[in-house]
DNA sequence: ATGTAC
């Protein structure tokens, strides 16, 4: 792998072969030490989508880069549309809008010890977890599912889920424009009527947490975060329907690729021109199942709120903000319309942004990056580095450091529920084998991929929130 | 990630 440091923490792979722009990637020495490790295959898969079709320069991975379908995990490609710029579901991901969603609460991490366990079951009984979990106590038929692909969230708080000022506090307000149910299959439609405010399961969580450190009290000032508050952060997607929507896609792109003249350098990277039927049908597509994982995060939002509530701890969560990490949507960025798909990977607007809430908008956009269960969550603020440098984008998340198996392997004979106990984080799970998969362990340290996302400019640091109740599939 | 193999 030929690349060549650029700075600190910023390296350029020259275009070669079949490239059409060079790659640019961001590490630390550690970092970097992993991807000698695994002989660089994810550096190869980002240098594989530098050679698709109307790729804008350059093609980008995060600092919590890792291997993933066609595309690499931590991976930011944006395409024009005018150059016969292509739509790819493998830069977008299986879980199309996997996200998270950060709530505030006015109440001290005091507050919560005293009923931490009542809070725990309240919360695990009101959000379903674990693999094909479904809503019994809510029913949502075709036309009410058809509303929220279209609108997301709003749809939902005109129906009491939530309230108002939630939507002000959700990326591009939980909805995409470009949304047309009628590219949903009948089966992804099935797949998500019962799915609507589920968590799913693998890493997904929701996690009452509290502020242990704040490092820029100005942006946390904005923010409305204090030392010592505690937080709910959300980690889930769009289940069953943004899987069967990515699926079909995958399938009939490979198919139509050929026939745009597109090479496929490896298969996982099927991909068609925004402007085509089958482009524009994905982006449908896709859109509305982004939207749906947005009304998913306000559902669960409406039932944690139930939750607290119930728990004697009063009604007070407010979103601070709702950040997808899954998905491909069209913004300018130097002075042309691009569709920047970001999978893995945030967006990361700067300060003065008009899309970023008026509250926010001196600080740049909250930039969430959830941990492992066991140590920390960051917030982070976008800066005026990743709208220079990586079209408005940021890490996502700590990334996996031990395989499912090995994982597995490593929990054999313990007790992770109870070791986690010790360290004062109630669990509550679908699974036990889930949570062995999921232990503090079997991830890399967030703070390894925040600091190099920090020293390289690309987001900066806020604050980090330590987990106190984890609810997991 | 995923009705972890329609």
């Amino acid at each position: 792998m030929n690349f060549e440091q650029v700075s600190g923490y910023k390296y350029r792979i020259p275009r070669t072969g079949k490239m059409r722009t060079d790659a640019v990637f961001y590490a630390s020495e550690e970092i970097l030490k992993d991807l000698a490790a695994e002989n660089y295959a994810s550096l190869r898969q980002i240098c594989n989508v530098a050679t698709l079709t109307g790729i804008v320069e350059p093609a980008l991975t995060m600092p919590d880069i890792h291997w993933g379908y066609g595309f690499p995990i931590g991976g930011v490609a944006a395409f024009d549309p005018d150059e016969g710029g292509v739509v790819s579901p493998g830069g977008v991901g299986f879980d199309i809008n996997c996200g998270v969603r950060l709530l505030t609460a006015p109440l001290g991490r005091e507050d919560i010890a005293r009923r931490s366990k009542e809070l725990a079951d309240a919360l695990y009984g009101a959000v379903p977890s674990g693999v094909g979990s479904v809503r019994k106590d809510v029913r949502f038929g075709r036309k009410d599912l058809r509303q929220i692909m279209e609108r997301g969230p709003e749809w939902l708080v005109g129906r009491g889920y939530g309230r108002e000022e939630d939507l002000e506090y959700i990326e591009s307000r939980g909805r995409l424009p470009d949304a047309d149910p009628d590219h949903v299959s009948d089966r992804a439609y099935e797949r998500g009527l019962k799915q609507l405010g589920t968590l799913g399961s693998g890493n997904h969580f929701l996690e009452v947490q509290y502020v242990d450190e704040i490092y820029d009290e100005e942006a946390a000032g904005a923010y409305g975060l204090s030392e010592g508050q505690v937080t709910v952060l959300i980690h889930t997607g769009s289940r069953g329907l943004g899987h069967q929507v990515c699926q079909e896609y995958v399938e009939l792109f490979l198919e139509a690729a050929p026939e745009y003249g597109i090479e496929l350098v490896d298969r996982q990277l099927a991909a068609a021109p925004i402007e085509s039927p089958e482009g524009r049908a994905y982006l449908g597509a896709m859109s509305a199942a982004a939207n749906f994982a947005f009304a998913n995060r306000q559902l669960i939002t409406h039932f944690t709120r139930e939750a607290f509530e119930s728990a004697g701890l009063g009604d007070g969560l407010r979103v601070l903000y709702d950040l997808a990490h899954n998905n491909a949507k069209f913004e300018e960025h130097g002075g042309r319309k691009v569709l920047v798909h970001r999978k893995g990977a945030t967006r990361a607007f700067g300060p003065g942004n008009p899309e970023v809430p008026a509250r926010y908008r001196s600080a740049g956009q909250p930039v969430l990056v959830p941990g492992d269960m066991g140590r920390y969550s960051f917030v982070l603020a976008g800066t005026e580095g990743s709208m220079r440098e990586t079209f408005g984008s940021s890490a996502h998340g700590a990334g996996r450091k031990l395989s499912r198996k090995k994982a597995k392997k490593a929990a054999k004979g313990r007790n992770i529920i109870r070791e986690m106990e010790r360290l004062g984080i109630l669990v509550r799970a679908a699974s036990r084998a889930t949570v062995d998969e999921e232990m503090s362990e079997a991830y890399k340290d967030a703070a390894g991929v925040v600091e190099a996302t920090h020293a390289a400019g690309i987001g900066r640091k806020v604050a980090r929130l330590r987990p106190l109740i984890v609810v997991k599939g």
